[in-house]
RNA sequence: GCCGAAGUGGCGGAAUGGCAGACGCGGCGGUCUCAAAAACCGCUGGGGGCAACCUCGUGGGGGUUCGAAUCCCCCCUUCGGCACCA
């Protein structure tokens, strides 16, 4: 091998022989402190891009620091390889989803090698697999049989692109999150996980650490509210039930002077008197046909008709109108409510377009009761019109009015989530297919444990009709009922692909298993996860799903603990370097393979966490590549390239040398623990130029300087593990540096001897001085005051005050 | 509309109450060279001054403080999330 830096010649070096070594593979260790660092795998789309590259170096780099501290690190990686990118490529090109897959898998498996991570590659989950997705179908059956998964009929998302169904967490702005198509809504029987049962528990974050912003998200798409349900009796005669209505103001039920129902609600059509049913029947196909967009539009006027009907007041009597409107949702509490105008802004907009009454049930102090109001006032001061309540403050009104209709049995206090059970049926092909078999006699009976996996039929044919593909498959649909043995018929739908990884993190730490999802063994020692890395684009899907899946396996003992993921970050989104996404029609994709094959694996890593804070993102930088070019060459002269050697241990060149070596420990321990790699780089950069400073002036100690090159080897190997690597066997340093100790740091050598003290006069800086580290107080400040340049500024006078900052400046004021 | 994050040289960024611009790119000057590249060294926010220095300067305006990029209030811009959820 040359004596220059060749990156191109000792990373494949490397990475042959740590793979031959198997140097990351681990196994549960009792004696060692596990950490289990993830970073989200890729979907296998055939290309890996610089975002991945973006998303998992620093991962690696933070894996391979814990590594070095001591921990047994577990950093697998593997393929989200479900999904529909490959049934489209079968749609368009004929080819067979499986193979597609596999191939691109196996592509990206060779690009993901480039970079030299330390994934434990032993462990790869493909979730595409039957050996992965027979335990994915377990899943399925476990949460069936506790109840958790059922079969229901709702107004479900339809996506026409995809031709599918989909969660309400993958339609986003009305629009589906994949294809951009404009959501249908379609009532269709499908398969639901009861992720509402952990609704409230999915509100508490105890014990993880996760950015605000993501807990933030999750707490508003669960949408907890308190209020209550109360009962408002129909004056319609042969309907018996009450119409029940969700508010989150109970105490203004006094100010309520009309009802609405969603148009598709239960109730509407009896309730609807024979000479309003052509408009009220009208009215619900209009708002059928009308797009989630439009209805959710709060720009648009808002639409109702009445139902000719009326309901009573159960506090008061009063006989008030029941109107149907599509401003409220059937979807979301009970599908109903009071409209009390005077106090919600959108009930006063529809009471003035069809002139209902406004009944203020509160007083104000800025509004006047007894005129027309301009707009509603959701607060006030006491209860007014509100019978036995009037002079009630607002503070307790509330509690009585809930208390008066529980006492009464006309209500009750309700906690309603706007978070929906998640719908996991998918009317696609390439999916885990839902293990059901559906028996005239028995309905809907589960496939048995021991017949898993249900494979998927291969030589499909795609065309995309609105039912899964697997319909057509007549030797694949026909199966006999598992309890008699007589002709039935397979459930077609597959699952949603996030089913696959919402447990993908407890299958790596067992990933071969054949008889169960994991060992509780492994489960116990490995999990849960401490570090997991990704995008924030997953802060309410995977994320939230992946929380349901940890919690029900809990429930079901499988698992210990309340959080899957104790401690998560988000990084940004890496940009062309014109400060726009990637994309080949902009022209602006920087391709890693390329970035490697003209400057190497370590630099583009290096590279890549010096643009800026990895939670950030931001442009790529082509041109500071030789910045970091310049560096990496410079580490390699400084561990190549003796100065003279001598044997100074105590000159003052050996001090400042030392002194440089255990600050830049220093610094660049705390920039690993906070992920600032981009400053990180920077210290090893400032130690670099200290070090060839050193080796220019002259003779160096040669203990601090061999010091130096092995910390500088060693603060390096996780960002650039290859020439690390190979400037520490240069050294004849034992291999390798990858499994070496992360080096600590000497205060007392890492600290100053002298401090520049900075001399302001009225905040301005005037001067500086140089004083010994552990000057006193009273020092400095003589030291200030006795300044050439302090006294022509005072001219004679005498300060007002003088400010000292330890170490740091003294401040005179006049 | 609501919630959150951000706004600093030519560029990426550093500094989270104490020297604004670390580190890097780019630029300018120099060493080396027949020359160029590479490498290395020096300078590099604006204005004024021969200079020592002075002055302005962290989106805009106000405030707190001996001292503000940093804390508080108002506004502007950009990005992200949510958006008739009763």
């Amino acid at each position: 091998m040359s004596d220059r830096y060749d990156p191109h010649a000792i990373e494949r070096h490397w990475q042959a022989r740590w793979e031959a070594d198997r140097l990351y593979s681990v196994t549960e260790d009792e004696s060692r402190e596990k950490w289990y660092a993830l970073t989200m795998f890729p979907y296998p789309s055939g290309d890996l891009h610089t975002g991945h590259w973006y998303a998992m170096v620093p991962s690696d780099v933070a894996a391979r620091y814990r590594r070095m501290r001591g921990y047994n690190v577990l950093f697998p990686m593997g393929f989200d390889a479900f999904g529909l990118p490959a049934e489209n490529a079968a749609i368009r090109r004929g080819v067979d989803p499986a193979e597609w897959t596999a191939a691109n898998v196996e592509r990206m498996r060779g690009q993901l090698r480039l970079m030299g991570a330390g994934f434990d590659w032993e462990r790869e989950v493909v979730t595409s697999d039957p050996l992965y997705y027979k335990w994915t179908q377990w899943w399925f059956l476990q949460l069936y049989r506790h109840g958790l998964a059922y079969r229901g009929e709702a107004a479900v998302n339809w996506c026409p692109g995809c031709q599918t169904v989909l969660a309400n967490e993958q339609v986003v702005d009305g629009r589906c999150e994949r294809s951009d198509d404009v959501v249908e809504r379609r009532f269709l029987t499908q398969w639901f996980f009861r992720i509402t049962a952990y609704a409230e528990e999915l509100l508490r974050f105890e014990g993880v650490e996760w950015p605000e912003r993501v807990k933030t998200m999750q707490t508003n798409w669960i949408g907890r509210s308190e209020g209550a349900t109360l009962a408002f009796p129909v004056d319609v005669p042969d309907v018996e039930e009450p119409l029940r209505v969700f508010t989150t103001r109970p105490d203004t039920v006094y100010g309520a002077t009309f009802m609405v129902m969603a148009p598709e609600h239960p109730l509407a059509r009896r309730v609807t008197t024979p000479a309003q049913h052509d408009l009220v029947e009208e009215y619900q196909q209009a708002a059928a046909r009308a797009t989630e967009i439009e209805r959710l539009s709060t720009e648009r006027e808002k639409t109702g008709v009445f139902t000719g009907a009326y309901a009573v007041n159960p506090f008061n009597g009063r006989r008030i109108p029941i109107w149907v409107a599509d401003y409220v949702l059937v979807t979301y509490g009970t599908g109903a409510i009071m409209a009390v105008p005077a106090h919600d802004q959108r009930d006063f907009e529809f009471a003035r377009k069809y002139g209902m009454e406004i009944i203020p049930v509160f007083d104000h102090p800025d509004v006047d009761t007894s005129r027309p109001l301009e707009q509603a006032f959701p607060r006030g001061v006491r209860m007014i019109n509100s019978g036995p309540f009037d002079g009630v403050p607002d503070d307790e009104a509330f509690a009585q009015v809930v208390a008066f209709a529980r006492a009464n049995r006309i209500g009750e206090p309700t906690v309603t989530f706007r978070l929906r059970d998640w719908l996991i049926s998918r009317q696609r092909y390439w999916g885990a297919p839902i293990p059901i078999i559906h028996c005239a006699e028995h309905g809907i009976v589960p496939v048995p444990d021991a017949d898993l996996p249900v494979l998927l039929p291969e030589h499909v044919r795609f065309e995309p009709t609105g039912q899964s593909p697997l319909t057509q498959i007549e030797e694949w649909v026909n199966a006999p009922c598992p309890i008699d043995g007589r002709p039935a018929r397979r459930e077609t739908d597959t699952m949603d692909t996030f089913m696959c990884s919402s447990w993908y993190q407890m299958r790596y730490v067992d990933p071969h298993n054949p008889e169960r999802p994991f060992s509780q063994e492994k489960a116990r020692y490995w999990l849960p996860v401490d570090q997991y890395t990704g995008g924030a684009e997953h802060s309410v899907m995977h994320l939230l799903y992946t929380r349901f899946f940890w919690k029900a396996a809990r429930d079901m003992g499988l698992v210990d603990g309340d959080e899957p993921m104790k401690r998560l970050y988000n990084q940004g989104v890496i940009l062309g370097p014109d400060g726009n996404r990637m994309s080949k029609s902009r022209g602006n994709v920087v391709a890693p393979d390329e970035q490697v094959e003209r400057y190497g694996s370590d630099a583009f890593r290096c590279q890549l966490m010096f643009v800026g804070p990895w939670d950030q993102g931001g442009p790529y930088n082509p041109t500071g590549m030789a910045g970091i070019v310049r560096w990496l060459n410079r580490v390699w002269s400084l561990a190549t390239d003796e100065p003279d050697l001598t044997d100074v241990p105590a000159a003052a060149e050996t001090r400042a040398l030392r002194r440089a070596t255990h600050k830049t420990i220093a610094q660049v321990t705390a920039d690993m623990e906070s992920f600032s790699f981009n400053t990180l780089i920077s210290r090893l950069m400032e130690h670099a130029s200290a070090m060839q400073r050193a080796r220019e002036a002259g003779p160096v100690d040669a203990a601090a300087w061999d010091e130096a090159v092995t910390t500088m080897l060693l603060l390096t190997a996780p960002l650039a593990p290859h020439i690390a690597e190979e400037l520490w066997e240069r050294r004849g340093r034992e291999y390798s540096v990858h499994t070496a100790t992360w080096p600590t740091f000497d205060a007392e050598l890492a600290r100053d001897q002298e401090v520049e003290i900075v001399v302001q006069v009225n905040g301005k800086v005037r001067d500086r001085l140089v004083l010994p580290a552990d000057v006193g107080e009273a020092e400095a400040r003589e030291a200030a005051l006795a300044s050439e340049r302090v006294r022509e500024w005072l001219d004679g006078r005498e300060p007002r005050r003088v400010v000292y900052i330890p170490g740091r400046l003294v401040n005179v004021v006049m």
